[in-house]
DNA sequence: CCGGTCACCTGAGTGC
DNA sequence: TGCACTCAGGTGACCG
């Protein structure tokens, strides 16, 4: 489901809704979601208080009270959903915090949000059960980091060290916009839509763009991905926020899911190719063969 | 280092 | 209706 910019949303809409509250008990539904223990998580996460909320390439990362940290990965189809505990459950739920009332009142004694009033539980919800949950002590985070944590953001990346990793690299662009230690976050869609809006096809040579175009799709990339972020991100199929709402972005896409649609700019029939063994779209001419 | 394929899973869409 | 088949926002292992 998830890139950078529908991650993104679903930390700043978590943030209104966890920060200060406190979880009264976690149940793991599903073992093989906690790589770290299903029992080691619900051992240690009853009783922690949400403090923050945070994003790291993909991954979202919750600081909890006594040092603990929580970092999900939402692979293809993982969601958190609030939950009114009177509800019926949806499908699919593998884990669920169960919270106590939030903390921190507003200061004219209303509450933070709308959506946080009364007792409520979190969800992590995953049909194809991809998605993984690890829970950390700050020592253990910190390993986890330096061993398999994600690279620089984008928009920690300068444009000349995106150009100096591109210079380096022997291989087709596409897949170097893919590869989470390199630059963090980027996924297919916002890859298809960056090289379109670049104008270089997803199999040039990484080291062949010129110092213009390598500084193009780096500023095209960042464009991208903020437009997105604004629209809370690109719903096509699964992509839902906390509150269940979807994003806006799918419709601003210019080339991605749209084989066989006119070019925005061209006219040229839009075609879907395979890179990486991911579909994907482009307009040929637009983004001739390298 | 690089590319290709498969595996992990369920479900939606398509065509017959 | 049903069935077979393809595809899906991600990644990691394995092979040549």
């Amino acid at each position: 489901m998830p890139e950078l910019p529908e991650v993104e949303t679903v930390v700043r809409d978590l943030c209104a809704l966890v920060i200060g509250r406190r979880i009264e008990r976690a149940v793991v539904g599903l073992a093989k979601m906690v790589p770290t223990g299903a029992a080691a998580l619900e051992q240690r996460l009853g009783e922690a208080v949400f403090r923050a909320v945070d994003r790291r390439g993909k991954f979202i990362v919750f600081s909890l009270s006594r040092n603990l940290r929580l970092v999900v990965h939402l692979k293809m189809t993982g969601q958190f959903l609030w939950h009114e505990a009177d509800q019926p459950q949806p499908d699919h739920v593998h884990v669920r915090f169960h919270l106590a009332g939030p903390e921190k009142a507003h200061p004219d004694g209303g509450l933070d949000c709308p959506f946080a009033e009364g007792p409520r539980e979190l969800l992590f919800r995953d049909p194809r059960q991809f998605g993984r949950l690890r829970c950390f002590t700050e020592a253990e985070y910190n390993a986890w980091l330096a061993e398999e944590g994600p690279g620089p953001d984008p928009y920690e990346l300068s444009v000349s060290d995106f150009r100096a990793l591109l210079a380096r690299r022997a291989g087709r662009i596409k897949p170097l916009l893919l590869d989470q230690r390199l630059i963090s976050g980027v996924g297919n869609i916002y890859a298809d839509e960056a090289l379109f809006a670049a104008r270089v096809h997803p199999m040039t040579p990484a080291r062949d763009l010129t110092p213009t175009r390598a500084r193009r799709l780096h500023r095209e990339l960042l464009r991208i991905l903020t437009e997105a972020i604004e629209l809370r991100g690109s719903t096509t199929r699964d992509y839902v926020g906390p509150r269940g709402i979807g994003g806006q972005y799918q419709n601003e896409h210019q080339v991605y899911g749209r084989d066989g649609q006119p070019c925005p700019v061209c006219g040229a029939r839009i075609i879907r190719l395979v890179v990486a063994g991911r579909g994907t779209f482009i307009c040929p001419r637009c983004q001739p063969q390298p």
